[in-house]
RNA sequence: GCCGGGAUGGCGGAAUUGGUAGACGCGCCGGACUCAAAAUCCGGUGCUGGUAACAGUGUGAGGGUUCGAGUCCCUCUCCCGGCACCA
């Protein structure tokens, strides 16, 4: 069956039936090809990407929101005349399929195709405009095949480097586990004690492309603050010192010096102590000859790797019985394990600086260790000099008042008394502004600054240390010893080492026939996959079992979407037309690492010359001018916009010892008082109460979950779509409504009856001549057309502004504005073709156009079934008519000291004399002056008038 | 713990740059239609007082800047996201 013309003799349906009008639309779009994108075109294109989904079996709340969002953006960059590229793939490698396979006895991949298939028929029923010609599929060898070529290359460049590191180790099941499979410290599925242990593991250099990670966050001006903000910090460049302090020979036994690292050199003076992690080589050295110690270090190493976990963690510590010496003033400083300094991060010891740093201040308060203060704010300095002294410190900018001085007496006063309580060593420790050394020798007097270079210099004359600038990004480990991942191409040779298998041998493929025990790797089980010879000698070698990070398929799909079918590399040259992205879509949850890598992978992609006749030294950082200049880019996402959750309420009822059972939402009815506010709420099969819980994030655990398949069978996509836009703006969280789903069905109906019982007219209609974006169409309107014409106009300037900014919701609401006021036409307009029909075609031609991109369906439908065109994706996007807005009397307001008073239709062109001269004399002004003139009127143009007394 | 974000009626949310707080929808109340109900349509709806006109009050809490603050500044509370092996 065909649409269109053929339909349109079709008597025209009564009732709006989504289901049929949908799956009508769906098929017309699969026959006509309507959504592939071309690799070459005269118009502008637009990359418009949704994060891609991991294949769990069924598609989610989150899911419909995040493709939904990119629908709408896709939609309208078409009908403004952009060639559009949508695509849609499966990051298919993870944990969750071994997990499967544990739980069902099915092997990973099996699963997986069955999930992919059946979350495909699921995205299909949303009608998304997707070019499916593009599909990918990470865990398939054509695909994982380029990053392993990709590994090779950065292998061979020394970008990806082995060493060991630590990992969670479940000493029962004899497995190592990701953070999530580590609860309260134990194992998740034996329960046991979880321990650190170091393996060797494979790693990339994304350090050495901090500076630029950094820096290029300036050009991404399409991407929100706040998301640059948190990679900004979580790259965390800092200016410090590296500070050497001599081992004591005597206690050491051995020379040699304790090397850290500080941001805060100018406190150098203070430390009292230094700390160093547990596995670090003092740490090891002192716990050879005490037992205590090594029990000690023994539990350090307990426990996960989790960053939250050590950070919330007791502080606890240990003394060495080993002391180094202070690098400037030579006194003996004892060394202490403690469990909060990281063996992975920086050089695994601190200098402990109690007086002002918090960590080290709660640390030896606990374990009375010397606290020294070092520094201190300028005006108790200050205020400790006699007047004269005083006068050389004040200058502009820093007066000493007298009341200053005698605040901060106070504070020292206070400071007697209460040394080194937590309260008042708040008042003192942190910032570096306004703060001067004391206590410190010759560095007393001296600022932040000032003290940190004459220490640095003084350092570095001794041979002690010097300046430094560190990140807090470490290096990406992307070993993972587990199964269902891409295998990483590396033979290990006794005789030549480490290996890259060379291309030819390319792809490694990983066996999709295994056993999953949860106990090891089975490709370590393999010997049919790891046996092997190696490419260099021939010798019998063995190939790596470990797969790589799942990060790294998602890393690059990105910019292998553009090159589908390539077979010569990892992208063709399709890539240098389509990329970088124009707008990419998905949840904040990624904001760091997933963005942070695709935008490292970008730039070795480019590096390694994928994007065009770039031949950059990794060992040289390039600017972004440089790569620009040189056709290639930068950065691969444009635009960025940040999805919130989906989260709905909870209901629950207490089981046995307190367990609680969750009930879905679905199957309960909520009880609410005279006002609508909800006092209660019943299961409905046993009509018994259940206990209100919080709204929280969909979720199987707290089963508030709602099938978005169930949703668009009763109600059809177009319904859930609308609702999904229209409930929140795309970038907070959006709390689920069956209410308002049922609303948003309403409206759609409104719009397919409002159609059905105004075709007639807009039929007639069509056959008078008039062209929208001719000048007299608007002349040839009377004042009753004109007041609606302008009104849609007004609506669609801010709505065609709300979808630049993105705010979705809002474009819906002006949707449903214009709904309403065609509606309100028809009820109280004069009767007539002249002076209804006009306004209400050309009213309803940009409602179905504005509401076209949330809800394709049945505006597709509407706009062949009234004749407006054959196919509504071709239309053009309604434009503003500017003419339209002008006014000849505006509405001010009419304020008396910022409070609203009153208003006031005035001539939009009335000076500021007559518009003061309104005011001061209209009613209620008149009343609260009461004879008094006003003090001040402020007249704001175009808005109100406030009158000040 | 650290980094980032959020808080506006009974509910979801709107208010572009400091200038009419609560658009639009849900819910609730009233009315029409109906034998009745559902559906649909029309009207009302921040809170307090008042028959009403109107007045007071109101954007998580406390303070500040301003003729004017949901919006800017300071302090605090609670909630959410991330923390490098969930994706």
């Amino acid at each position: 069956m065909s649409i269109g013309r053929t339909n349109a003799k079709i008597k025209m349906q009564q009732d709006y039936k989504p289901k049929n009008i949908e799956a009508v639309a769906q098929e017309s779009w699969k026959r006509k090809l309507s959504f592939r994108a071309e690799d070459q075109s005269d118009k502008p294109k637009y990359y418009c990407l949704s994060m891609f989904p991991y294949p769990s079996g069924k598609l989610h709340m989150g899911h419909v929101r995040n493709y939904t969002i990119g629908d709408v953006l896709s939609r309208y960059h078409r009908m403004k005349g952009f060639n559009v590229m949508q695509p849609m793939g499966w990051d298919a490698f993870g944990l969750p399929a071994e997990n499967a396979a544990l739980a069902n006895n099915v092997p990973p991949a099996a699963w997986t195709y069955s999930n992919i298939d059946a979350m495909r028929t699921q995205l299909q029923s949303l009608g998304l405009g997707i070019d499916w010609s593009r599909e990918l599929t990470t865990c398939k060898p054509d695909y994982y095949r380029w990053e392993q070529w990709l590994f090779t290359r950065l292998f061979q460049k020394g970008l990806i480097y082995k060493k060991t590191s630590s990992v969670n180790w479940d000493p029962v099941d004899n497995t190592v586990l990701a953070n999530e499979q580590v609860i309260n410290g134990c194992g998740w599925r034996s329960g046991a004690l979880v321990e650190k242990r170091d393996i060797p593991m494979y790693f990339m250099r994304i350090t050495q492309y901090a500076e630029e990670l950094l820096a290029d966050l300036d050009q991404l001006e399409g991407w929100p603050e706040q998301v640059k903000t948190m990679q900004s910090n979580w790259i965390g460049k800092s200016y410090g010192c590296e500070v050497y302090f001599p081992y004591d020979a005597e206690s050491v036994g051995t020379t040699g010096v304790l090397k850290v690292y500080t941001t805060r050199p100018d406190t150098l003076m203070g430390a009292t102590y230094v700390a160093v992690a547990a596995e670090h080589l003092l740490a090891t050295q002192a716990a050879a000859s005490n037992p205590k110690l090594a029990e000690f270090i023994a539990e350090c190493k307990r426990g996960g790797t989790a960053e939250a976990d050590m950070a919330t963690m007791e502080k606890k510590g240990m003394s060495t019985g080993l002391f180094v010496t202070h690098p400037i003033n030579g006194e003996l400083l004892p060394v202490w394990i403690a469990n909060y300094v990281l063996m992975g991060y920086g050089e695994g010891a601190v200098m402990a600086v109690p007086a002002h740093d918090e960590r080290d201040f709660e640390f030896a308060k606990k374990y009375n260790l010397p606290i020294k203060q070092v520094i201190e704010r300028d005006e108790i300095v200050i205020a400790k000099k006699t007047k004269s002294e005083r006068a050389t410190f004040a200058d502009d900018q820093n007066e000493v008042t007298d009341q200053a001085v005698d605040h901060h007496r106070d504070l020292m006063e206070a400071a007697l008394v209460n040394k080194f309580t937590a309260d008042y060593w708040q008042e003192w420790y942190g910032e570096k502004e306004l703060r001067m050394c004391v206590n410190s020798g010759k560095y007393d007097g001296l600022d932040f600054q000032q003290a940190f270079d004459a220490i640095s210099a003084d350092l570095q004359a001794k041979g002690f240390g010097q300046k430094r600038t560190q990140f807090r990004l470490r290096d990406w480990g992307i070993s993972r010893q587990r199964y269902w991942g891409c295998p990483i191409p590396i033979i290990h040779c006794a005789q030549c080492g480490d290996i890259p298998v060379p291309d030819d041998q390319l792809p490694v493929i990983l066996p999709e026939q295994v056993t999953i025990t949860g106990a090891g790797s089975p490709l370590a089980k393999m010997p049919e996959f790891y046996e092997t010879s190696c490419p260099q000698c021939g010798g019998a070698a063995k190939r790596e079992t470990d797969t790589m990070d799942t990060f790294f398929e998602s890393s690059w799909y990105y910019a292998r979407y553009t090159s589908p079918g390539c077979t010569t590399g990892m992208v063709d040259e399709r890539a240098q037309y389509w990329l970088p992205v124009d707008q990419y879509v998905g949840g904040i949850e990624h904001a760091i690492l997933h963005l942070l890598y695709a935008r490292f992978f970008n730039k070795l992609m480019r590096d390694v010359g994928l994007f065009g006749e770039t031949t950059f030294s990794t060992s040289t950082q390039v600017t972004g001018e440089q790569a620009l200049q040189s056709k290639s880019f930068n950065e691969p996402f444009t635009n960025l916009l940040t999805q919130g959750m989906v989260i709905a309420p909870t209901f629950f009822r207490e089981g046995a010892a307190g367990k609680k059972l969750w009930i879905n939402p679905a199957e309960v009815d909520i009880e609410t008082d005279s006002r609508g506010r909800p006092v209660g709420a019943k299961l409905r099969s046993d009509g018994q109460p259940v206990v209100i819980g919080g709204t929280e994030k969909m979720s199987k655990s707290k089963n508030n979950g709602v099938d978005p398949q169930i949703i668009i069978d009763q109600y059809g996509a177009d319904t859930a779509r609308f609702f999904i836009i229209f409930a929140a703006p795309p970038e907070q969280t959006l709390e689920w409504s069956d209410a308002g789903v049922e609303g948003a069905f309403r409206f759609l109906r409104r719009v397919w009856n409002f159609a059905y019982s105004n075709k007639k007219e807009i039929d007639v209609c069509h056959s008078r001549s008039k062209n929208e974006s001719d000048e007299s169409f608007l002349k040839s309107m009377n004042d009753e057309q004109r007041e609606i014409y302008r009104e849609m106009h007004v609506v669609l300037k801010q709505a065609n502004f709300d979808l630049q900014r993105l705010q979705f919701n809002t474009v819906a609401s002006a949707c449903m504005k214009i709904l309403k006021a065609l509606e309100q036409q028809m009820v109280t307009g004069t009767p007539g073709v002249t002076t209804k029909s006009i306004a209400i075609t050309n009213g309803f031609s940009i409602l179905l156009r504005l509401l076209s991109p949330i809800a394709p369906h049945i505006t597709q439908t509407l706009w062949q079934e009234l004749g407006y065109g054959d196919d509504i994706l071709s239309a053009p996007w309604p434009e503003v008519d500017e003419a339209a807005l002008i006014q000849d009397e505006i509405e001010l307001m009419i304020q008396v000291n910022g409070k609203l008073r009153g208003k006031l239709r005035v001539a939009k062109d009335a000076d500021q004399t007559t518009l003061k001269q309104l005011a001061v004399t209209y009613p209620s002004v008149e009343k609260l002056l009461a004879g008094q003139a006003a003090k001040k009127i402020i007249v704001v143009p175009g808005r109100l008038i406030n009158v000040v007394t």
